[in-house]
DNA sequence: CTCCAGGGGTTCC
DNA sequence: GGAACCCATGGA
């Protein structure tokens, strides 16, 4: 076991249901499960402490960088939302978000999978893919495929994710991170657009699924994830495209909207189209 | 039946 | 460069 006293304010449920991470599952009862870099546990608040089964001592360091304990997010949070009135109402709404510290080829096969998709088929798919292609870790649990072991298939191999068109784009990204032409350590050496445009010569990853693997799993604040919800609850929150805050936190303000998004805003407006512009029949 | 879900590639102009 | 269309799945 492996407790942490000191947690910040973090919110475990909202950090880990918030969209940011596919690899967890909900404990009937209570806490969570989940993997990251080939390591299993169960996780749960006691009190203000965050209890890990399935850790040890060993693992302390992997885990406070996972879960960002080594931050100070309430002088963090004061100081990104004195900016903005209304992006202060968002952060008020979920004030223990995280952003994660996600293993890298992981967070980018999950985004890979996100696109054009939704959480719980999004999750699903993650599952069939460890289960079907992971080491088994115990307790029902199996690790992220390697990147070696994906890069060996063809899409037709997938199939059983029932992923559609992503299954190639997920060899490809294996491919190129097995062979060494994209790996993390290249994109922390990088600046933003470097990195990003490193990102994107994977086939499938486009600027969103980029940024995402830049904030999820790098830590990159300063990129801004931007799709369709966050678009729609930016174009609500800042109607006159005002300034989330101060720049270098932009980043990480998106999953405070996108969660307060998710909860409060409405999910459909009346601007539908009245007619479908369907061409030549 | 239609719509759409936290995109991106391809093909047009 | 931008717009339209395509891609597979599955839920509502």
């Amino acid at each position: 076991m492996l407790l942490f006293e000191e947690t910040g304010g973090l919110d475990l449920d909202a950090t880990l249901r918030c969209g940011q991470t596919f690899l967890w599952r909900p404990l009937e009862g209570g806490g969570w499960a989940g993997t990251a870099a080939g390591r299993a546990v169960t996780a749960r608040m006691e009190g203000k402490a965050l209890v890990l089964e399935g850790a040890d001592e060993a693992d302390r360091a992997f885990w406070e960088r996972y879960f960002a304990l080594d931050l100070d997010y309430p002088a963090l949070l004061g100081r990104f939302c004195a900016g903005s009135k209304r992006l202060a109402a968002c952060v008020e709404h979920s004030p223990g978000i995280r952003v994660l510290r996600q293993p890298f080829f992981e967070t980018l096969c999950c985004f890979i999978i996100s696109q054009n998709n939704n959480i719980p088929r999004i999750t699903a798919i993650t599952g069939r893919l460890c289960e079907g292609l992971g080491a088994p870790l115990g307790g029902g649990l199996h690790a992220f495929p390697a990147p070696e072991v994906l890069a060996a298939l063809r899409p037709e191999d997938l199939a059983f994710l029932r992923a559609g068109w992503r299954a190639e784009y997920l060899i490809d990204a294996a491919r190129r991170v097995a062979s060494g032409l994209v790996s993390e350590a290249a994109l922390t050496s990088l600046p933003d657009a470097e990195a990003r445009a490193l990102l994107m010569t994977v086939k499938g990853v486009g600027p969103k699924v980029a940024d995402c693997v830049l904030l999820y799993s790098l830590s990159r604040w300063s990129v801004v994830p931007m799709d369709v919800w966050m678009k729609r609850a930016m174009a609500r929150l800042f109607p006159r495209g005002a300034p989330v805050c101060c720049r270098p936190y932009q980043g990480i303000a998106q999953q405070f909207i996108f969660d307060y998004a998710r909860d409060v805003l409405p999910r459909k407006t009346a601007d539908k189209k009245t007619t479908k512009p369907r061409r030549n029949d």
